[in-house]
DNA sequence: CGGCATCCCTAGCGATACTG
DNA sequence: CAGTATCGCTAGGGATGCCG
């Protein structure tokens, strides 16, 4: 990650801990299903059935096992109401939302280069068949 | 994806095959080796075994494999220079430069809740062992 | 309904080696 | 040096079934 701005009151220690640290990170959330599932809860509280529904292509275990890791790293919050049936609900935290907003980001990228990207790909089939 | 921007001037048909071409897009860019190879590119130009010095931990045919796509798509552009032994540079193009912006974002937020996220691993770790 | 565990199979990935 | 190809292995991820 280039971003060094730990380099002031860290000792070098530190410093490669955080660095290793903030790549774990990265490579947790920087998955396909974690950031669509951050997408599609947005500002809205869903159930886990819910979330199955909006995410499109997810399968029940890779829909949980995210969750566990979103939960895990705090972006998301897992509230179990004990009724029966069981209801459980997922809302974003505001590390959470503070993360959307890149993503977000993406989100918007995508749909603004559609076309261009279109096109490079034609382009580059058309280069070496 | 969440967005519908779409709706207006573009028939039924359109709209979903926009959609599925965006989700298509979405699932090729957002994996972690792609966002570190832009990343790593920033403004830069760099050459192959450069970006595999910076990226760190990615193999030789990772680093192909996603730069072919990325190429693809047209976020990088890639020039051979016929010369021995060869040398080929990459650099970002407009579009790969505009989601690098937003992967910028990624990591800031990834330093900024560093701590947070730390201690909710902790959190989480203890409550059920 | 939501979660965990199990089985199973594919594709992702690393290692190695060969060409221009 | 950069890229392609081949071979294995492991882990990702789907399907199913059983509990709270």
């Amino acid at each position: 990650m280039g971003t060094k701005q730990f380099s002031d009151s860290l000792d070098q220690a530190d410093v490669t801990r955080a660095d290793s640290l903030a790549r774990e990170i990265f490579s947790d959330i920087a998955n396909k299903w974690a950031l669509l599932i951050i997408e599609a809860l947005g500002e809205r509280t869903l159930r886990f059935s819910e979330l199955r529904g909006e995410v499109d292509g997810i399968s029940h275990k890779m829909l949980t096992q995210n969750l566990r890791m979103l939960e895990r790293n705090g972006l998301i919050e897992r509230t179990v109401h004990a009724t029966v049936p069981p209801r459980v609900e997922y809302t974003l935290t505001e590390p959470g939302q503070a993360l959307r907003v890149t993503i977000d980001g993406m989100c918007d990228w995508t749909h603004r280069y559609l076309g261009d990207i279109e096109a490079s790909r034609h382009r580059f089939e058309a280069r070496k068949p």
